[in-house]
DNA sequence: ATGTTGATTGGCCGACCGGTCAATCATTAG
DNA sequence: CTAATGATTGACCGGTCGGCCAATCAACAT
């Protein structure tokens, strides 16, 4: 039978109190968040969300983990199949950007994850970057990329460029007096997005 | 005489207050930082920080707006001074890039700002970004930059380049196993985000 | 039927939260 | 000297926090 460490068998509570925290905690942080509040959009008593998941702080990792993890998996696969000529990587770039435009909790998840900078060391971060800065370096050797600069910043502004976009272009939007939540920004961003990070803004 | 509305007179203690509340505010944000915490690091009562400056949300606020409106201040004399043509932007981008350099509560302040999304508009920001616009746009008139790309999103790009690198240098440094503290990674990637954004990730 | 096990509840705890208030202290003006 | 004013304190408020616990409930194995 199922032998998960705790003995919880029945998952659907377990996974709509996981989902009502996952609503809260991406919504409004760790620290404003109340176990409280969780257990009244969950529709449970606090003392279940204690029973299941030990304490506040175990339930935050555990909704960050797993949703943390499985876009590392989502990562890996893309990374496998990504040749790295240009055409390739623009695809790649593309499917990385609307795994962020489709996911929204991931770039709250991630900006929380960040800004509270816990300890906790994934391993799965480290050996995903490792692996597509081997790829970027594949596309230097090849020709296919400029190869005056580390790989290692090429990556990390490509992070940049998409990850904050996601995070913070409900500001940028209401600067520019445009509508926060159009999509057509999303895809006027993106393909900006490639002509500069591939092109730059100088004119060729 | 000094005549502030509330009628404080003595400027030292409601700094010292003031100091204490950014330097936790920043680190923790707001929801984490409780008041007494902020009383204690200030070494004075809580009933004096609401003394001075009425409730948390008030002192949160004034944290804020005395920083963000001093950067704002620097963006504008910055921007008056710069010339549309390619080596004026590029120290423009390197001054840009050194002031969250030196100051690096800013970035997180502007973390914070963005996580919390509230809804108070500065008006400043708006029309600072209007200005730097402008000026881009004036670039690509005179064929120092490159027309086919809305300067509004080369703005944000650049915002992106600059500000997500001080927000996540540190989890990013980590998971390329390198020192999160090292003065030297500033200067690498300002180098690396000189040469993506203006040139490109492509070979020329 | 009975015991076992885990799901679920409501009540309770001490700690801390943001905030108020009346009482002091220090300074200075009249 | 005294009145006034603001700075500063400590005690206190109601409320919420995260967490604990004993009791019940439902399901199932024996």
């Amino acid at each position: 039978m199922d032998d998960s460490p705790k003995g919880t068998r029945d998952l659907s509570t377990r996974d709509t109190i996981l989902a009502a925290a996952e609503k809260l905690f991406v919504e409004r942080g760790f620290a404003a968040t109340s176990v409280s509040r969780i257990a009244q959009e969950a529709k449970v008593t606090k003392s279940l969300i204690h029973h299941y998941f030990g304490s506040k702080e175990q339930l935050w990792h555990e909704v960050k983990n797993s949703r943390l993890i499985e876009y590392f998996e989502i990562q890996r696969r893309e990374l496998a199949v990504t040749e790295p000529d240009v055409q390739c990587l623009m695809d790649a770039v593309t499917r990385y950007f609307n795994l962020f435009r489709d996911n929204p909790q991931l770039a709250r998840l991630i900006s929380w994850h960040i800004i509270e900078s816990e300890k906790d060391a994934h391993g799965d971060e480290r050996e995903l970057t490792l692996l597509g800065i081997e790829k970027l370096r594949d596309g230097q050797k090849e020709g296919h990329l400029r190869s005056d600069v580390d790989p290692r910043y090429i990556l990390i502004s490509f992070f940049c460029l998409v990850t904050h976009w996601f995070q913070a272009k409900h500001e940028y939007l209401k600067w520019l007096g445009m509508d926060p939540k159009s999509a057509k920004a999303d895809e006027d961003y993106l393909q900006a997005l490639l002509k500069v990070f591939f092109e730059g803004v100088l004119p060729r």
